[in-house]
DNA sequence: GTCTATAAAGAGATAGAC
DNA sequence: GTCTATCTCTTTATAGAC
C-alpha cells in the first residue's frame, strides 16, 4: 500500500507547486494575467498536466483565496489577545490595512476582484455573525479560539507559534486539525477572521463603550467597510493617502473607537495622536518600520507591486 | 468653410456614438470585457474605423473615466449648497454611496480599476486640497461660479455655484471653462468632486465643529475611504450589507460626523436611527427609494450588474 | 501521468484598397 | 473615412500518443 500513498504524496505534491508557482504569479503580475501557460512554464510541465489537478483556472483561484484568507487569519489569531476589547479593535485594523498593503496582488484578489471569490469563503459570515450577536455569550465564542486562550501568556509574543503552525496547507504533519482549525487554507478563515473581530465588538459593547441601541452586526460592517477602503484606495488610487498611511488609519480609528487610549501600548495623548502621528505611532503588527511613508509594512513575503498594469489583457 | 464644420461636426458625432456604445457595454458586461470589436459591432462599424477617433482601448477607457468623474460630480453640485457643513458632508456621503451603487460598473472602472484610471483625473487633487486648506478662506471662491447657475434651479437652491466654481485645480483663473466645468467631461471633474468635500470640511473646521488639530485633509481622506469602502465592498462582497445598506451608510456618517442630527431633512433621533432605520430613513439625493432593501438608489439610468463575471476573460 | 499538438475563440492593432 | 483582410498574440481547454 506504500506505493499509492507515495504516488497521493507525489500527486500532491505537484498541485503544491502548481499553487506555489500561481501564488507568486499572482503577487508579480497581478491576478488579471494569470494564466495556466504562465503556471505550466513555471514549473516547466505542460499546460494539460495542470488539468490533472485543477479542473480550470478558476479552481486554482479559488484555492489562491482560501490561502489568502488563512494568512489573513493568521496575523488576526495573535491579536485575539489583547485584553481591552477597543485596543484589539485598534490592532485588528491596523493589521488588517497591513495585510493588504504588504499583500497588494492577495488583497485584491481575495476582496477586490470578483464577487464569487469574495463571497465563496465569506458565504456563512453572516450567518455565523447573526448567532453571535443573538444567542452566545460575550466569551463562549474563543472556546474555538483556542489562540486566545493559552495566549495568556505576554503581550504578543507567545502566540506566535500558533500562527506559525498554521501555515498554508500544513497538510500531512498537523495531524488533529481541529485543534489548529484556522490554520487550514481549506477552511473558511474568512469568516473566522471576521469572526474575531466580531467578538472583540461584543464585548465592547458588553463593557457599555457602545452605545447599547447599535446594532454590533452593522457597526462591524461599517467598521470594516472603512479599513477596506483605506486598503482599496491605497492600492488603487495612486494619490490616496498623501499623509502617511499610519496617519490616516489612526484618525479612522478614533473615528470608530473614539479617542480615548484607554490601552496601554500606546503613549500619546489622543489629541496630539490624531494629527500627526507618523513619529511616535507604534503599531501592533509585528515589523511595522514607524517612520516609512507611505506603507505600514510591507516587507516580510510581501507582494510586489505589479510593474505590469493588471488589466484585463492587453497587448 | 460650412464643409469643414460639417465634417468635423460628423467626426465628433461619431466619437460619441463610440463612447455612447462604450458606456454601454461596460456598464452591462463590465470594463473587462470592453473591446473594440465590440464596440464596432454596437456602432455597425469596422474595428478600423474606431482607431480613426481613439488611439487605443486604453483611450476610450480614459474618456469613459471622464465622463464617470462628471457624472459624480453632477450629483454633488446640488448638494453643495446645503448650508451647515455637516448636513452637507452627509448628503455628500450618501451621495456618494447612491452614486456607487446606482452605477456599479462605472463605479468600478474610475475607482476599483485601474491605478492610471483612477489617478488620471485625480493627480492634482492632493495638491489642490493642500492649496484649499492653507491659503484660500472658506468661502472666497464662490465669485466666479456660475456653472451652478443652470443646475440650482433645482431643489436644494442658490449656493450650487459655491462650490462649482472652485471645481478645477483652482490655479490658473477660471475664467471660461469655469462656466460649464461640471459639465465638461474631459475636464479634471474628480477633483472638482472631491473639493467639494474638502470645502465643507474646512467650513466644519472652521464653525468649531472639527478638532482644530485636525489636519483636514487626512480627515477627508479617511472619511472618502469609508465612503469607499462601503461602496466597494457593495459591488464586491455579496455578503456586505447584512442590514439595509441606508443603515450602514448612516452608522458611518455617525461615526465620523457625530450623532447630531442638526439638520432637519431627517426626523429620528440618532440614538434609534443608529440601529434600525430602515423605514423612517430619508435620503437626501434625488429619487431615493426609501424602502429598497440592499440598494440605496438606482433606478435612474444605472447600470445593470453584469451577469456575466467581469472577469479578465473567460472562455 | 505526462506529453505534443491543436482546436476554438478572442484580443489589439495595422496595411492598403477604395 | 471607411472598409476588408490580416497579422500577431493570447487565452482556456481537450484529444490522443506514449
Amino acid at each position: 500500500m506504500g506505493i499509492v500513498e507515495r504516488k497521493s504524496r507525489q500527486k500532491q505534491a505537484l498541485r503544491e507547486r502548481i499553487l506555489d508557482a500561481a501564488r507568486r504569479i499572482v503577487m508579480r503580475e497581478g491576478f488579471a494575467s494569470l494564466s495556466m501557460r504562465k503556471i505550466a512554464d513555471a514549473i516547466e510541465y505542460s499546460p494539460a498536466t495542470l488539468y490533472l489537478h485543477f479542473a480550470s483556472r478558476d479552481e486554482i483561484a479559488q484555492a489562491l483565496c482560501a490561502e489568502g484568507y488563512a494568512q489573513l487569519l493568521e496575523t488576526f489569531v495573535p491579536l485575539a489577545q489583547i485584553a481591552d476589547p477597543a485596543e484589539r479593535l485598534r490592532a485588528l485594523g491596523r493589521a488588517y490595512v497591513a495585510f493588504g498593503v504588504a499583500h497588494p496582488e492577495t488583497y485584491r484578489l481575495i476582496f477586490m476582484e470578483d464577487p464569487s471569490y469574495t463571497g465563496a469563503a465569506l458565504g456563512g459570515v453572516a450567518a455565523a455573525s447573526r448567532a453571535a450577536v443573538s444567542g452566545a455569550a460575550v466569551m463562549d465564542a474563543d472556546a474555538d479560539a483556542d489562540a486566545g486562550a493559552d495566549a495568556g501568556a505576554g503581550a504578543v509574543g507567545e502566540a506566535s507559534e500558533i500562527t506559525a503552525a498554521k501555515t498554508p496547507a500544513a497538510g500531512p504533519p498537523v495531524s488533529e486539525k481541529a485543534s489548529l482549525a484556522p490554520a487550514k487554507p481549506d477552511e473558511d478563515s474568512g469568516e473566522a477572521a471576521l469572526h474575531i473581530m466580531l467578538c472583540a465588538l461584543e464585548e465592547l459593547k458588553a463593557a457599555g463603550r457602545l452605545s447599547a441601541s447599535m446594532d454590533v452586526t452593522v457597526w462591524a460592517e461599517a467598521f470594516w467597510a472603512t479599513l477596506h477602503g483605506i486598503v482599496a484606495l491605497n492600492l488603487t488610487c495612486p494619490v490616496f493617502p498623501s499623509a502617511p498611511l499610519d496617519t490616516v488609519v489612526g484618525v479612522a480609528l478614533d473615528a470608530w473607537l473614539g479617542t480615548q487610549n484607554a490601552g496601554q501600548p500606546r503613549g500619546v495623548t489622543s489629541a496630539s495622536r490624531a494629527r500627526k502621528k507618523k513619529s511616535a505611532e507604534t503599531s501592533v503588527e509585528p515589523r511595522v518600520e514607524p517612520g516609512t511613508k507611505p506603507a505600514i509594512g510591507a516587507e516580510t513575503n510581501a507582494d510586489t507591486k505589479p510593474a505590469a498594469k493588471p488589466k484585463a489583457a492587453s497587448a
